[in-house]
DNA sequence: ATTTTATCGATAAAAAATTATCGAATAGGC
DNA sequence: GCCTATTCGATAATTTTTTATCGATAAAAT
């Protein structure tokens, strides 16, 4: 049912901006609006309107119209379309320490297409219990359960120390795609996805741009 | 004291790839390497060869010699000393519930040249705890002990409904920088930094990705 | 001492991403 | 019904980022 354009031709910088199109365009349909022109969304977002319309139309079934704009609901449902927002995919979430509850705990990753089926730790003390509702298995049963339960995505909150052995199980119980929040470079196969939740690159880049800031002052 | 060629021509980028680098040469130094060739950080971190070379090029102090590659230990001053991974700046974090305490509890942040010497929570029960050995104060303080305090760095882990109203006070109390892990934009004055956490837009990229490899097997 | 080889830095080429420009379309006011 | 102002989409120009190429250099091997 042929929608090839879509996988052709969005690139990741696109990619990267629409869950922020998609929080503004909600905002907008809470507020009641019907349309929105991309000058609009620049001027609110700091980007540029023609980098906002090429997004958009992207991934947009309906073209803009002149002097109004895109309509709000239509660019929204393609957003999720585009994003997976509207099917739900499984993942387990690996270490029950600090950063993994907090994950387990925010349940908005539900609205983002992501649904944690169950946790793991090796501290067998925390096998047994919940963390926000999703239930903590010993790290043992890892691969075994990941596979039977035939998730693809794990995501990993644990120690750096630990990072790579989980990745191992988890790619050996047949997970394709891995998001690490451990700051360690990860070791896969070519065809496993991995995404890095880089926090120091992060901030790095912010205290950069503080720096500058700062110094055009002076 | 010019080194003026640093704060020109370094990407962000090459920031970005800065704190990967800093990683891997602390493991090569942990395990007595005394030089490393961009050709094997290049190939062990999935990257160009060229391209680590110039991003080396743009921080290092000394050049790397034919045949042996970079000096590990210099590699790692220059870097520390580049994105101020050698001194602390001081931040406070607003928000003590999961993701707050998360953040608190991951130690690491100093290593990252950065200082959390507070926390704020507008739950007034959690005034006065300790969030990973960070006292917590009540929200309404937060204007003025920030300005007390003279903080630059904000760090916001509140829920999306209060992250303008947190961002305007941290702004009040002088603040020059946030790093907003609230899945909304933030509205700030342009002389003001500010850097998003978008979980929601590092998780569209992986599944994009993972969609790509699914496809490319079938 | 000479040759070989791995690596560098510089420069050039290619690719990707952003931004500018402009004619066409159309909603809304006159 | 006709202007006017706003927005769109397409195309072109620009900028940024990545990748390729190549001569020079120095460590290691012969």
């Amino acid at each position: 049912m042929g929608n090839e354009k879509e996988l052709l031709n969005v690139s990741k910088a696109t990619i990267g901006r629409l869950p922020a199109y998609h929080r503004y365009l909600q905002e907008k349909l809470a507020a009641g609006e019907k349309t929105v022109s991309s000058t609009a969304i620049a001027e609110d977002l700091h980007l540029n309107a023609v980098q906002v319309r090429k997004d958009l139309s992207a991934i947009a079934r309906e073209a803009g119209k002149p002097k109004l704009g895109f309509a709000v609901a239509d660019l929204i449902a393609d957003i999720d379309r585009f994003l997976g927002y509207d099917n739900l995919n499984d993942a387990v979430l690996v270490g029950a320490g600090g950063l993994g509850s907090a994950l387990a705990g925010y349940g908005g990753f539900k609205n983002y297409g992501l649904n944690i089926v169950a946790a793991f730790d090796a501290d067998p003390a925390r096998a047994g219990t919940e963390i926000g509702g999703i239930k903590v298995f010993p790290a043992d049963e890892l691969a075994r359960l990941v596979r039977r339960l035939n998730v693809l995505i794990g995501i990993i909150a644990v120690p750096k120390e630990a990072a790579q052995g989980v990745a191992d199980e988890l790619i050996r119980g047949g997970v394709r795609a891995i998001w690490n929040f451990a700051p360690v470079h990860l070791n896969v196969p070519e065809n496993i996805a991995v995404k890095n939740e880089d926090m120091a690159a992060s901030l790095a880049i912010l205290s950069k741009r503080l720096a500058e800031i700062l110094n055009s002052e002076k």
